[in-house]
DNA sequence: ATCCAGTACA
DNA sequence: TGTACTGGAT
């Protein structure tokens, strides 16, 4: 394990590339290249060594455990995942536990973490894992992405972290580093430029422990960098919450797990002073799995397979 | 008020 | 290829 450093001066020992270097593999001879390649491998590794982080999911290769920090980790910052892991672990030890849970316990527990659908894939991948893949997650990443919220960055970091696999994959921490390092010059970067260089650095030795380290140091620049993923092809700011759609999703669902169930007229209350019909968003929220219709009531769904047939 | 994040589906 | 999905930190 790496130990937490403090000093980030450049003025290191002699041959060493510093943290926060620019390099260019472009117009390199191979042998050249290879150097350069290797150069840039110790740069990384060094920050692992200095700022690297001791992360809960990092105590465990167990790939239910580490499916459900990388679901977590998409589109939510490590402090909040940090504190809801070991709580919903606590409620939901195996996948079977996940299986069995009514969706509405899920929820609860996932309360707090944004982007509700992610609870509901969780759900679903526990019931597919059961019930077609003999309690076992997938170790391929083209077998894993075909399980609901689970695309390229999430199948390849389970590959490597739970199954030490030489995976290519690319999310925001190493993004960072990627075009920090080689598109200084750049205005914007897709992640298809970036991907043949993830490819041609990776460490094959310890992929592991590689992307632990690419990812730490990701981190450490996006705390001393003006974020330079706002290069990234796919980079976009967010809309005001208030009264957005996203708002009034979540107050209906906060709504039918704090109560049980509500009729029309209530969720139409709630929907009162935003431009969207409870209709429409009931639909949604249907169509996603998180809520279904009982009578001539609402409440949050039974199960995420069953979206609409009670 | 502004910032950050990966997937799914158009 | 573009857009919608959240919530907490600052």
């Amino acid at each position: 394990m790496p130990r937490g450093g403090s000093d980030l001066t450049p003025g290191e020992k002699s041959g060493a590339i510093a943290f926060g270097s620019r390099l260019s593999l472009d117009r390199l001879d191979s042998g050249k290249r290879a150097a350069a390649v290797d150069g840039f491998r110790g740069l990384v590794y060094r920050a692992y060594r200095d700022f690297g982080r001791d992360l809960p999911w990092r105590h465990t290769r167990d790939p239910y455990e580490i499916l459900v920090s990388e679901v977590m980790l998409q589109q939510t910052q490590v402090g909040r995942v940090a504190q809801k892991y070991h709580e919903f672990l606590r409620a939901f030890p195996v996948f079977r536990d996940l299986y069995e849970a009514p969706l509405s316990d899920v929820l609860t527990v996932w309360q707090g973490m944004g982007y509700t659908r992610r609870a509901v894939a969780l759900k679903r991948i526990a019931e597919r894992v059961i019930r077609d893949c003999d309690g076992r997650l997938p170790r391929s990443p083209e077998h894993l992405q075909t399980f609901p919220g689970i695309g390229t960055a999430t199948a390849g970091a389970i590959c490597a972290y739970a199954y030490n696999l030489p995976t290519l994959f690319i999310e925001t921490n190493i993004r960072r580093v990627f075009i920090h390092t080689f598109f200084g010059e750049h205005e914007t970067v897709s992640d298809r430029q970036i991907l043949p260089l993830v490819e041609e650095t990776l460490d094959h030795t310890q992929p592991r422990i590689w992307y632990y380290a690419l990812t730490d140091y990701g981190a450490a620049l996006g705390r001393r960098l003006e974020n330079p993923n706002r290069k990234s092809a796919g980079y976009h700011r967010q809309g005001p919450f208030e009264g957005s759609k996203r708002q009034i999703r979540s107050t209906i669902v906060r709504a039918l797990l704090a109560r049980g169930a509500l009729t029309l007229g209530e969720i139409e209350l709630l929907c009162s002073g935003t431009t969207f019909g409870a209709d429409t968003i009931l639909r949604e929220l249907q169509r996603d799995g998180l809520v279904q219709p009982v009578g001539d009531q609402w409440c949050v769904a039974f199960t995420p397979g069953s979206s609409g047939t009670v």
